[in-house]
DNA sequence: GTCTATAAATGGATAGAC
DNA sequence: GTCTATCCATTTATAGAC
C-alpha cells in the first residue's frame, strides 16, 4: 500500500526508490571497495558510484565514511571465509581453504584483505580489531582445548593473516608458485602447534615441557 | 678548497648546504615517516619537514615520492631486526626477538611495519615486494636445510609479519597481554615447523610422512 | 528520497627566483 | 643548494533545490 515496492509514475526505474534497498546497496558496494583498495585508498564517491548513487547519501545513511565502514567491517566478518566450525577438522580445514582462497587465480574477497589494506589508518585499524576479536577471534577460541585459548586463536589469525599478505598482498614469488599439497601441510602443521590440544581439557594449566632452545 | 664542508658567510649555520648530508636526512625522516604511517598516510610535505627541508627537495634528489620509497625501503630492510645469522639458533631467537621487539611498550621501529603499513598502495607493495624477497627472504632461505628452502622461508615470513600486525598494528588483547615466555615458545614451535629441518640435507626431496587430515 | 553545487582542506609535482 | 609561490587534482562533508 505504501510507495516502498512499485516506482511511482514518471521516476526512471533505475532503481526503486527505497532506504534499506539503497542502504545495503552501499554497503556491498563498500565491502568490495574496502576490500581490494583499503579504507584510505578508496573514497566516498567511488562507493556511491558503484551502489549507483551520490556520495552525498552515504554520509545520509551512515554519518560518515568511519560510520560506513564499521558497519562494512561488521558485515565483511559475520560469514566465515577459512575457519571452519567442526573442532576435529579445524587445522586441516583451515589450512585447505586458506591455501584455496589465497591462490594466485582465486577471487580475493575476503574480510581478512579488508583488514591488511585498512590497517594503516589508526580508527580503521581500532574498528577492524573489535570486529576480528568479537567475531573469528572468540568464534575460534571457542573451539579449543587447554589453556591461553585466547592468546593461541590470534597467534593462528596471525599465521592466516599472514599468509594473505605474503601470498596475495604481496605476492612473493615462491608462496604464488608453491605447490598447493606442500603449503596446506605445513600451514596445517604450524596451525596444529596452537590449535591441536586435544589431550589438554579446557581449564588444564599443565603445559608441554620446554625445550630450552638457549642452552 | 671547494664549499661543500664550510658553510659560506652570510649563511645561517641551520645546516651545511650539502646534497648528501640532505640527502640522507631526507632518507632518514622517510623511513621514520614511512614505517609510522605507510606509503599512502604520509606526505612528502611532511617528511621534508622533519628532514629539516622543504617539500621540493625530495622531489630533486629522489625524482618522485616513489623514488623515495623504493630507497626507503632498501635502507630499512638492509640491517637484520629480527631473523638471526647462525643456523643453529635461528627459530628460537627468531621468536625471541620478535616478542621482544613486539612488545606493546617497545619502540616499533621495523621494516615490517614499513611493509605492514605501505602495502594498500600497489606500487608500494610491488616495491616492497622485491625488498622484502631479496632482503630477508633469500637471507632466511639460505640457512635452511632440506627442500623447498624458498617456500619454507615465506612462511615463516608469513608468521613474522601476521604477529607485527595482530600484537602491534591491530592490537589485540591476548596477544598484547600474553605472557612473553609462554609466547616465545609458540612462536618457536611455530616456527620450527618449516625452519628445522636439521636431519634432512639440502637437497633431498625426502619429505615426512603425510598425514591426511580428512580420513 | 535524492540530486547539484560547493566549501575547505590536502595531495604530488613544478617554475622560476636567489 | 634551497626557497617561495603556484598549478591542478582529489578528498570529506555540507547547503539548499526539487
Amino acid at each position: 500500500m505504501n510507495s516502498r515496492t512499485a516506482p511511482r509514475p514518471g521516476v526512471p526505474a533505475k532503481r526503486a526508490r527505497n532506504a534499506a534497498d539503497t542502504k545495503a546497496a552501499i554497503l556491498q558496494a563498500a565491502v568490495t571497495a574496502f576490500t581490494q583498495h583499503g579504507y584510505d585508498g578508496v573514497g566516498v564517491r567511488e562507493i556511491a558510484q558503484a551502489a549507483g548513487v551520490t556520495a552525498m547519501l552515504v554520509n545520509r545513511y551512515f554519518g560518515s565514511k568511519e560510520g560506513l565502514f564499521a558497519q562494512t567491517v561488521d558485515a565483511a566478518f559475520a560469514p566465515r571465509t577459512v575457519v571452519g566450525e567442526d573442532p576435529r577438522t579445524l587445522s586441516s580445514a583451515t589450512a585447505a581453504t586458506l591455501v584455496a582462497r589465497t591462490a594466485p587465480d582465486a577471487e580475493h574477497l575476503d574480510p581478512f584483505l579488508l583488514m591488511l589494506r585498512s590497517v594503516p589508518n589508526p580508527r580503521a585499524a581500532e574498528i577492524v580489531r573489535a570486529g576480528i576479536e568479537r567475531h573469528v577471534g572468540a568464534h575460534l577460541a571457542a573451539r579449543l582445548n587447554g589453556a591461553d585459548t585466547g592468546e593461541r586463536a590470534e597467534l593462528a589469525l596471525a599465521l592466516i593473516a599472514g599468509t594473505w599478505l605474503m601470498r596475495t598482498v604481496i605476492g612473493t614469488d615462491a608462496l604464488r608458485e608453491a605447490t598447493p599439497t606442500l603449503l596446506t601441510d605445513q600451514l596445517q602443521a604450524m596451525l596444529d602447534v596452537v590449535i591441536d590440544h586435544r589431550d589438554e581439557p579446557t581449564g588444564s594449566r599443565v603445559r608441554r615441557a620446554r625445550t630450552d632452545p638457549r642452552a
